[in-house]
DNA sequence: TCCTTATGTAAACACTCGTTTACTTACGTC
DNA sequence: GACGTAAGTAAACGAGTGTTTACATAAGGA
């Protein structure tokens, strides 16, 4: 006989789960403003009203999703002699994870929501990078790695041309390559 | 005795050109979504109900805005030899002017003012961009200063760190000025 | 088996916002 | 000076939103 294991059909859990994976991807897809609670709950299978039960209302929940979407080690475990290649590599070629750039470039509208994007972009990521970066000038470094990403993505989200859309032009993309690159050898 | 123009208190002209103003002033400020057409017409002194009328809607009177403050002459004016020191000094110290990156950047979580910032800004800035930079790799240059210029303001902007509020700190200033620089030169 | 509690739902609430409609008023013209 | 038209206003409309409230029900122990 095979064995299923037998799942409660109320788990608060897993709801709250199944809540945050559709508010990182109604997010992505819409912005802050445009996503409305009843979208991300109706892709979560649940009621609107857990939404403010489990989160404490659509900015906590924001928060949550963009914080869960976060992680500074995709960009300090690379090695410093490639770092240029692999960083612009992961930037321009995972299309399958939910890159948390359009979420907070789409936050940019409503001023809470521009607030904890502010925060976490500095604790999660800022702060992260200048510890590894090192030395005297780390804070520099990581405000150039800060403004060429940010530029990049601005770029590609914000700026949909015809002649750039799909894969990164070839001497478009070794200059984003220097870019990183030197600054982590400077 | 003293003759003083007449004015009538009825200008259709006036009235217009009152709204648009106030409309630069505050979609800068608070961003697409978050400007009320009230806020508008408020600052203005007029009614409301004058945003449809003499635009169309809102949406129309933050293209007509957003159209109002890009002026692609504000970088192809600029002397060659001296681009990078200039168009810098141009992006971070002029304040008295209503930029339009703010404008842009807090759009973007509308999709239809975004959709309108991604035409204004390649019409408007990327095509005669490319035009001056002139040569077989000119669409690159005007790519690649877009996305300086991009991540240039999304930091200044999004990211309000303690460290770099203010002026821009001299050493990160000096790279803006060799980044720039270096698109005309290459 | 019963009963308490956590989990989930449905519906209404309260509020904002862009827009439209009906009305008023000042200006230019005959 | 009366009148028609353009300019402006006030108020209501209608749609959409996040959140709250009241109610239903499945889960799990006594």
């Amino acid at each position: 006989m095979t064995t299923t294991i037998e799942q409660p059909s109320r788990d608060a859990d897993r709801t709250r789960a199944a809540i945050l994976f559709a508010a990182q991807q109604i997010f992505a897809e819409k912005g802050f403003a445009e996503a409305g609670v009843r979208d991300i709950t109706a892709l979560a299978g649940v009621n609107p009203s857990l939404v403010s039960r489990y989160f404490g209302g659509k900015l906590k929940l924001f928060e949550a999703a963009l914080d869960a979407a976060l992680d500074p080690r995709l960009m300090t475990n690379l090695p410093k002699e490639n770092f240029g290649k692999l960083i612009v590599a992961r930037f321009a070629d995972e299309d399958d994870r939910v890159s948390p750039l359009p979420m907070m470039f789409r936050a940019a509208g409503d001023s809470e929501a521009r607030a904890i994007t502010a925060r976490l972009l500095r604790d999660r990521v800022f702060e992260p990078l200048q510890i590894w970066f090192g030395g005297d000038i780390a804070a520099v470094k990581a405000a150039r790695f800060m403004m060429v990403s940010l530029g990049f993505f601005a770029y590609r989200d914000q700026l949909p041309l015809a002649e750039f859309a799909g894969p990164v032009e070839p001497s478009l993309r070794a200059w984003l390559e220097s870019e990183f690159q030197a600054i982590v050898d400077d």
